[in-house]
DNA sequence: CACGTACCTG
DNA sequence: CAGGTACGTG
């Protein structure tokens, strides 16, 4: 009965998209590849210690020889989605005890970065090769050196130095700073030399790439000294060498400063920011007065001090080994590669100190990783929680939320159900919005968050789910322009005719995309929304005006003030079982 | 610059 | 559906 399928609606004029890639290609050509070459560089140096994966875009401009190469270029580019880091033996850090393999795996992961040196070294002589000017070539030396000797040594003495004495954990943060201090030496010299802003931008590439594998060393071995003596920190922070408190304020304020200069995106600030975000005002309120606040073990002592809540008893709360021990594994085991394993392998006590058993029931989280990962046991709320957390979110909340989850919060004046509040999407929620887009097809944000009341707000998940709403509009168009062209060329001449009908074609695709299972009786309204976009669609494509690149904005403009309110029932819970109607 | 949106891709 | 990117706005 369908003698048409819809896949077969051909364009009726070429597609605009096709014109905006062709004035791209010659307009910021040049620009992109400047980038691109930069990132490439840094891809291959983490990726692939193939050379030909690191074909650049350069290549392309001045060869239009092997295809290959730039395919295998873009290949990378969308396989390096989740950043890998270089070391993939850094999980396995976790559970080794053994002193000698442990060495030996640091060696190794030397071994790897000064080869990575290497890499980055002949690239660079590469690219340096095609840039016309000579000019830079003596501060490009300078960097190269830098690079193989310089940095390569001072690795090796931070490695050794930590593997030669655990008992000292301030070695690890001196070696931090350590870290810091030669890549800020080796960003002086660079900027010394007369570089242009290319050279700029790939030695800030450089360092930032640098700095990241050195914490990471530094990271790993700290970790293993904190697993390995538990319930000591009050101890190792004791024997820092500076004198009084605030002296030591101060040198957490230097390594937070450098640590700015390197990663501006992770200041103090910004954390403490993104903390009063993510989680409760009543620790927000005390976070906000310690501005050193890092994410480094050393600074959570400097959190209890100027307490801005009198009922904070904060000396209580760290008075447990088992707690300590607990938020020190969770407060170090983040950041890595397999992040997730040795996160739930370095806590030696799974139940939380705090009887939170998940308080929401089953929360499924659908992420990818959530789906990879096989757990020795069934993570608890808190594991479950952060989880969730993470699966929606980006580097910058990964971070946050491990060190909310040493935080025990329920010891604090913080309300239950503030604390329920969930920190990442269900399915749930998920079905929830595609049931609202029969009502809103452009929710605002402040919108949702009157509808989603059971979710804790941040960046990520608002922008996430309003990506899903821009997901939803998505095919709800595509839906709308493939059956709008269908009708005319089954040679349809008048729009009116044109009804979306709860038994019509268009329906069932839409039904079975916003409402499977069909267990929600869909709104007489967003039939004639769907209708009115369908008859735009129509009459548009029927007009010719598709030839226009931006031909659809004007339909967008009328189906964007076709929001009706949506049923206060939908503001109940995450998954509105009073709404599905079997 | 941050945010929202659209487009494209896997 | 999520990522990335580009573009327009405030």
């Amino acid at each position: 009965q369908n003698p048409n399928p819809p896949a077969l609606a051909p364009p009726l004029s070429h597609t605009p998209i096709f014109c905006f890639r062709d004035k791209d290609q010659f307009g910021n050509e040049h620009l992109r590849a400047k980038r691109a070459r930069v990132e490439s560089i840094i891809q291959g140096m983490s990726l692939s210690p193939n050379p030909i994966a690191l074909a650049t875009s350069v290549e392309r401009d001045r060869e239009h020889n092997t295809e290959k190469r730039t395919e295998s270029c873009r290949e990378n580019k969308r396989k390096q989605k989740l950043p890998q880091q270089q070391s993939p033996h850094v999980a396995q850090l976790v559970g080794i005890s053994a002193n000698a393999e442990e060495h030996h795996y640091l060696k190794e992961q030397l071994q790897v970065l000064q080869q990575q040196l290497r890499q980055l070294q002949e690239k660079f002589f590469q690219v340096h090769e095609l840039n016309d000017s000579d000019q830079s070539q003596e501060g490009t030396e300078k960097i190269m050196y830098l690079l193989t000797e310089k940095h390569g040594d001072s690795l090796e003495k931070s490695i050794q130095a930590l593997t030669r004495d655990q008992h000292k954990v301030l070695c690890g943060s001196t070696s931090e700073m350590e870290g810091h201090k030669v890549l800020e030496e080796e960003s002086k010299i660079v900027i010394k030399g007369d570089l242009s802003s290319e050279e700029r931008t790939l030695s800030e590439t450089l360092k930032g790439e640098l700095a990241r594998v050195v914490s990471q060393a530094v990271d790993s071995v700290l970790k293993k000294i904190f697993s390995s003596f538990p319930g000591h920190l009050s101890q190792m922070y004791d024997s820092l060498p500076m004198a009084t408190a605030d002296n030591r304020r101060e040198h957490l304020a230097s390594v937070e400063c450098s640590r700015k200069k390197q990663f501006p995106k992770a200041s103090s600030q910004n954390l403490v920011k993104s903390l009063a975000e993510a989680q409760t005002e009543a620790l927000s309120l005390v976070l906000e007065k310690s501005p050193d606040f890092s994410a480094y073990p050393v600074s959570l002592r400097g959190v209890r001090k100027p307490c801005q809540v009198p009922s904070m008893s904060y000396p209580l709360l760290m008075s447990s080994q088992v707690q300590e021990n607990q938020i020190l594994s969770q407060l170090l085991g983040y950041g890595q590669t397999g992040h997730w394993n040795s996160r739930i392998a370095s806590s030696p006590d799974r139940s939380s100190p705090v009887s939170l058993d998940q308080p929401w029931g089953a929360v499924k989280l659908r992420s990818s990783v959530m789906r990879q990962q096989q757990y020795p046991t069934s993570p608890n709320s808190t594991q479950m929680e952060s989880l969730a957390f993470l699966s929606a979110g980006k580097a910058e909340c990964r971070d946050l939320q491990s060190i909310m989850d040493g935080m025990p919060f329920s010891s604090i004046h913080i309300s239950f159900t503030d604390y329920q509040k969930l920190t990442a999407l269900t399915p749930g929620h998920l079905k929830k919005a595609k049931l609202m887009f029969f009502f809103t097809r452009y929710p605002s944000s402040t919108l949702l968050k009157t509808y989603f009341l059971d979710v804790q707000f941040n960046r990520c998940i608002t922008s996430q789910l309003i990506k899903w709403f821009s997901n939803f509009r998505e095919f709800y168009y595509i839906q709308m322009e493939k059956f709008a062209r269908q009708a005319i060329l089954e040679g349809v001449t008048d729009c009116k005719g044109l009804m979306v009908s709860r038994n019509s074609e268009l329906f069932r695709a839409l039904n079975m995309h916003y409402n499977k299972g069909n267990d929600f009786e869909v709104p007489d309204h967003f039939l004639e929304v769907a209708s009115l976009t369908l008859q735009e669609f129509f009459s548009a494509v029927r007009a010719g005006k598709d030839s226009d690149p931006s031909w659809k904005k004007p339909i967008y403009k009328i189906i964007s003030k076709l929001d009706s309110d949506i049923p206060e029932a939908f503001k109940s819970s995450s998954c509105p079982q009073e709404l599905l109607q079997s």
